[in-house]
DNA sequence: ATTTTTAGTTAATCTATGTTATTTTTTTTA
DNA sequence: TAAAAAAAATAACATAGATTAACTAAAAAT
């Protein structure tokens, strides 16, 4: 059987399960097994577009994206997975078929992997990691339902306060170009609302 | 020890259960004895805003529909339930807390209903039903990135074109109000766009 | 340290979609 | 089946955000 002794690389993910459930000595060394560590550099693919993605990702330090691109070469960010966070390309990992999903790293980063094989294996030999992951996969449903009825009904503006209430640590990291591909506006347009006044309040003026 | 034997009513319930995971006899029967029967008029509320979602609910027959709305009264649909469809307001159900959403029925439906109380039970007690449930969140979820994608990213016309894709069933059961505030746009724009003639091509008369 | 590349700013013009209002058609209810 | 209510169609006008282009500032690469 396969055992692992637990590092310092493997607290913050430890962390995020013990939040769930509770795992023997036995069980989470198993678990980390199955798990290898890798550092990527700024820029770094960890998956391209057309590629099936065979491993889930969780990231120890520096910060991910995911992100789709149209005809044009226009990206939208489909979400940014910084320190604590899961990210891969959910539909390639179910399918086992081929994402339209590119992650990439937006700085340095370590992370943990594991891939979508010896996932299966945890399901099968540790089954309270079902709990753990459903668990997680219903907050991030979550998340994206109120995402894509944001994205319908809210203004740039409005979209741009909850992109920064939903990764306060993101806002003075990344490039306002990465923001816009977040909410979906160009660039030159989140530069003008950022920049331009405040409408003066002419209201004092108002006669009659 | 709760039993229940399975009537007419649950066929489709555990049909769709059964592609997921194998249940005994035993199991099953436990399964529904906490699941109740519900039938609905349609326009009638199974979910207002500003109230905890006690329960998940399963549609037997009919459709139900989830939505948002604004401080003008704009509504946004979050999802149709055609039968065979979970629904339910996720955020409400998982946290315990009053949610935003309001489902109500577009015809008369009916559904099976499992309280969020029994459905931990159910956790507990059945934990495959960890796995059925981590698989249905994990497919729900890459539907919601997509369409939150697609709030973005593509124009009107596009966006009815993945409506008319996902909800096939329903495109002639239901107004063109119900879909223009899926789609994210006023039903004025919905019936121009759906109405206008296909630009002439005019290239025929194109000079140098 | 200098060059090259990328990101950000600004502004004029354009377009997809919203707004308001009126009329017609369809559906629901009495 | 008639009356009332809701949905759909149409059209004139308004606006949020896109497009294009030129310029400046900041990073990255040599």
């Amino acid at each position: 059987m396969f055992t692992y002794l637990p590092t310092m690389n493997h607290n913050l993910l430890l962390e995020s399960i013990s939040k769930h459930i509770q795992l023997e000595d036995n069980e989470q060394q198993h678990f980390l097994s199955y798990v290898q560590v890798k550092k990527v550099k700024k820029k770094e693919y960890l998956l391209m577009e057309g590629e099936v993605n065979h491993y889930a990702m969780f990231v120890n330090s520096g910060c991910l994206r995911s992100y789709t691109m149209d005809k044009n070469g226009f990206h939208y960010i489909q979400q940014f997975a910084p320190e604590g966070w899961w990210i891969g390309d959910m539909y390639s990992l179910i399918t086992k078929e081929p994402g339209k999903l590119c992650i990439d790293a937006l700085f340095d980063s370590e992370l943990l992997l594991i891939s979508r094989v010896n996932l299966d294996r945890v399901y099968k030999e540790i089954p309270k990691f079902n709990f753990y992951f459903r668990v997680l996969a219903e907050k991030s449903l979550v998340s994206f339902q109120t995402r894509a009825m944001e994205n319908l009904s809210l203004h740039a503006k409005e979209r741009y306060e909850k992109f920064c209430f939903r990764y306060p640590t993101l806002i003075d990291k990344i490039s306002q170009k990465q923001v816009a591909a977040y909410i979906g506006v160009t660039p030159e347009f989140l530069s003008k609302m950022l920049h331009k006044d405040p409408k003066v309040n002419s209201d004092f003026f108002d006669v009659d």
